[in-house]
RNA sequence: GGCGACGUAGCCAAGUGGUAAGGCAGAGGACUGCAAAUCCUUUAUUCCCCGGUUCGAAUCCGGGCGUCGCCUCCA
């Protein structure tokens, strides 16, 4: 049973999907005006995880997200660097799927735009205006805030308690100071759209109101988004859509925390940001992405650089695990039948895959999660031992079944998206003829500095070991051989 | 001012009534020519403070202190 932590009662809840192995997701995507940073990057591994969970437990899973590229913060970059707003946007969506992939985050089933679903937008706005609530002021449309009976139900507020909040913006052609823009008149200069209230552009929280219904439709499974986009921006899609359908929008509402940097939230304002990119320079993606997996996702995650290379160290634990057992795979002299000692290796296994899950079912726990992956690391660890020292042969059978269980918390994780260091370099940046070259010179070297060692010459042997790691190099003597690897 | 979250070892971080997971860093040991990797041992009698409830509390209640967030665009 999946417990889900939902925003709108403040609870974890049962997760009951609308349909029977079936999910249905939204995301809030960014607005693309800029690379994304961190912060924008936590909700999109949060909840791709989420989603490979789900996956991993036989649902199938619709997931949506969004891009917002029709926007004032949009229109103004493109204002500054005299670019057409759209293609501005087109543009941060391209390096938005870059900064995304490294992080392995699944492409969304849908990635609707703003500016594809004018029409549908149009026709909600005009539902809301029939429905008495929503108002066209000289080409300005406004929902009524007052008119839906519900609002605050999300963020737990009322519309009095927020007056008397002293930051309300003042627009004197609102009926209520909380109403917000459905749509707006066009200004010169900016992209617009006809519609029967004048050309103009839809305000913000219109467009996953009407997204997320023509795709899910209403009463889908699951929203998601950041923390801050609790209020105003999930409050007035539900006004909005429910105001409109008279159903239940979405049964479930999921929020991450925010990222931090010294305790306070990263963002632009505060120019405290850190781009997805620029931690890319000097962090894999794999690694950024465990660091993100390393906090439950409702909590906030402070960032700095000694934090995530901590990261790096463990997960380079999880990895040389991974090597070991694929190089004893691949090693034909094990095999053998279970004994006492295999049993009990084995129902290990299986103690540790229903705690993984156990943690995943407890609304998606990756922290606790990665603490069972580290455990299952350490058992593997021991059991590899026992062929090491030769003490005892290890059940082939076994390592595949240890090497599944592995790869399967990794998939859902999705944490190391490619194969691991099989003790082969890594050199993205050459063409493979190079490679292959930079290979053999690695392994001539190596073979130098065994001679080396044969005739106890250890300072030489030891000279190249060092020159080599300060070439990013590690050389690993073990009773199988020489091993080496690139640091990464 | 209103509403809310959080405070667990040097650092990060699980744990919401039954006697403190995991990772990083540190110490000692095994292995090694020495390293690396790996394994073993070790590092919080205690969970911000003070009261209370309970046989029993990091976990529940009350008060205090501290940090942060939302109320305006923000993931």
């Amino acid at each position: 049973m999946i417990e889900v932590y939902n925003t709108l009662t403040r609870r974890k809840e049962k997760l009951e999907t609308r349909e029977p192995g079936r999910v249905s997701m939204y995301v809030c995507g960014p607005t693309t005006y800029n690379y994304i940073h961190l912060g924008n990057a936590r909700p999109l591994v949060v909840f791709d995880t989420v989603r490979r969970y789900l996956m991993y437990k036989g649902y199938q899973v619709t997931y949506v997200q969004n891009f917002t590229d029709v926007d004032d913060k949009i229109i103004n970059k493109a204002r500054e660097e005299g670019e057409d707003p759209l293609a501005l946007a087109q543009r941060y969506i391209n390096e938005y799927f870059s900064d995304a992939d490294a992080l392995n985050v699944m492409r969304a089933d849908n990635h609707p735009k703003v500016s594809e679903h004018i029409p549908e937008i149009i026709e909600l706005i005009q539902k809301l205006i029939d429905g008495g609530y929503a108002y066209n002021i000289d080409g300005d449309v406004f929902f009524e805030v007052r008119k839906f009976k519900n609002y605050g139900k999300l963020s737990g507020r009322s519309l009095d308690e927020m007056q008397a909040g002293a930051r309300v913006e003042v627009n004197a052609i609102k009926k209520d100071p909380m109403d917000f823009a459905l749509w707006k008149k066009a200004k010169p200069g900016e992209p617009s759209w006809p519609s029967p209230w004048g050309d103009g552009r839809p305000g913000w929280h219109i467009e996953c109101s009407a997204m997320a219904l023509k795709y899910l439709g209403a009463g889908f499974d699951i929203h998601g988004g950041g923390y801050d986009l609790i209020f105003p921006h999930h409050e007035n899609e539900i006004a909005q859509s429910e105001a409109a359908t008279q159903e239940v929008f979405a049964r479930y509402w999921m929020h991450n925390g925010f990222i931090t940097v010294n305790k306070e939230k990263m963002s632009k304002s505060l120019g405290n940001f850190f781009l997805v990119r620029e931690i890319l320079e000097k962090f894999p993606g794999e690694v950024v992405r465990f660091y993100l997996l390393s906090t439950h996702y409702r909590s906030p995650l402070d960032f700095d650089d000694q934090k995530i290379a901590a990261s790096q160290k463990g997960l380079e634990r999880l990895k040389n695990c991974l090597n070991m057992l694929r190089e004893a795979l691949e090693d034909n002299g094990v095999g053998e039948a279970a004994n006492e000692h295999d049993r009990q290796f084995s129902e290990k296994m299986g103690r540790f895959k229903e705690a993984f899950e156990k943690a995943m079912d407890d609304d998606f726990n990756t922290a606790l999660a990665i603490a069972v992956w580290f455990d299952l690391a350490k058992e593997i660890n021991v059991y590899l031992n026992k062929l090491k020292t030769g003490k005892t042969r290890v059940s082939l059978e076994l390592l595949r079944e240890a090497e599944e269980l592995f790869t399967t918390f990794n998939h859902v994780l999705g944490i190391l998206n490619e194969a691991p260091d099989s003790g082969k370099i890594l050199l993205e940046e050459n063409t493979s003829a190079d490679n292959e070259l930079v290979e053999k010179l690695i392994e001539l070297i190596i073979d130098i500095r065994q001679q080396a060692r044969k005739k106890k010459d250890f300072d030489t042997a030891d000279a190249i070991r060092d020159g080599l790691k300060g070439l990013g190099i590690i050389i690993q003597d073990t009773p199988q051989g020489v091993k080496w690897k690139k640091q990464r």
